[in-house]
DNA sequence: CTGTCATTCAAGACATTAGTTGAATGATAT
DNA sequence: ATATCATTCAACTAATGTCTTGAATGACAG
């Protein structure tokens, strides 16, 4: 009984494996981690065919790594939790470690730069307070509504290039999101770096932000504020 | 040029996925997460014949979860290093909080039993000055050799088990191992757990440890020094 | 050098999975 | 209700992965 149950776990531990052991559903995934879709996008972004791109979406959620939600006419894709994330971010850096390729193209690609450290909280402070430096809240918009450092604008993933065109190249971009389990701010720092900007991100996140005493702005002002 | 590059970094990531996806390689990174082991043990363990077990671990080296290594006629596996078993960790996550099967066969294995919180390095340090308590480190012996805790019982993974028989239920005990992001620990104390011990794990590993300026014994001999 | 043992390689039969096509569903607007 | 649009389902063919079998390699003992 106790072997059979762990055979059944195991089984299930392997589907969510096979899940990701296609190179169609990770290119979805990396859409999603760029925030939430719909079929017809994704299957424009990856050039699958639509029910072929369904399929694929609907394998990933049977097995929790996407959700969807219905909105009128259209579903909408997302990526489940931060977890997903994770599980891709890990893969990756197996990746990188283990296959000489992997580590080739990448510096191919990264053309020798090298990630920079977070800055701390305590030093963001001290930057927001003498100006001249964005900062960007890298969560979703609700959550930003909730609760923000004063004077962040908010920046969900899929809306950080977008911003970026106006965006001042000479002033240095901090990226925050949920903590330091979340990879959104990574990924919108590096997006932003690729494209020449000084951006880091901020070592924890607004929690830890809370934590610390500090003031936190509601709302959805801030954006205004500073345009 | 670079969009073909980022398809054929995608290409590789999702063949590591792919090495995990079959329950008969999951079970060998099982079996794996215990210690190293030969082809023949592992072909016994998961009950594969030996050819196709030695493909399966080929398959798993070809994309770096593990590495092996020549020891006269026999060839020995291990995980490469501790990304593989935080891989294996993160999946099962994502498969405990997605999966109602999941859930439901865990909780049944657990019979409702919590894992406990790490105890910190401090209380540890006054409970080993007290007396009465067993401490487990549960890295390679040669890791061991080279520095542990004073006091502390070398116990590498696939030895803890043996090791219970000769322990007292009713002492404590506490496993350490690298540090947070290593699992052995917590994989030794789930075990221990299992068979009706009170075994937490302690917060950070031997480096943390080392980092506060305590004290740390070397050599082979604390393992005589107990019995 | 020959035999033995543990492991790996190679090739074929078998099973599983992927992609395509066309029809069905579910939601919205006329 | 009917038409329309986005998505999903169902069924078939093509492609891919898996297991088995038997031979080949590499290390060691006599």
């Amino acid at each position: 009984m106790s072997t059979s149950n762990k055979l059944a776990l195991i089984d299930e531990y392997a589907s969510i494996a096979r899940a990701l052991a296609s190179p169609h559903r990770m290119r979805l995934l990396e859409q999603l981690a760029q925030g939430e879709k719909g079929v017809d996008a994704l299957a424009e972004g990856t050039g699958l065919a639509f029910a072929n791109c369904s399929q694929h979406l609907q394998e990933l959620r049977r097995v929790g790594l996407v959700t969807s939600r219905r909105e009128g006419k259209a579903v909408i894709y997302r990526l489940t939790d931060d977890d997903t994330l994770r599980l891709m971010a890990l893969i990756q850096k197996i990746a990188r470690n283990t296959i000489a390729l992997v580590d080739e193209i990448l510096d191919r690609i990264a053309g020798g730069t090298v990630r920079p450290e977070p800055v701390s909280r305590e030093v963001l402070a001290e930057r927001l307070a003498a100006g001249d430096v964005v900062v960007l809240d890298i969560r979703p918009p609700d959550e930003y509504a909730t609760g923000h450092i004063p004077g962040a604008l908010s920046a969900p993933l899929e809306e950080v290039a977008k911003l970026a065109e106006s965006l001042d190249p000479s002033t240095p971009i901090y990226a925050y999101c949920r903590g330091p389990y979340c990879l959104y701010a990574d990924r919108a720092a590096a997006e932003l770096r690729q494209r020449g900007f000084d951006a880091r991100t901020v070592e924890g996140g607004l929690p830890d932000w809370r934590a610390d005493g500090r003031p936190v702005a509601e709302g959805n002002k801030a954006v205004d504020a500073v345009f």
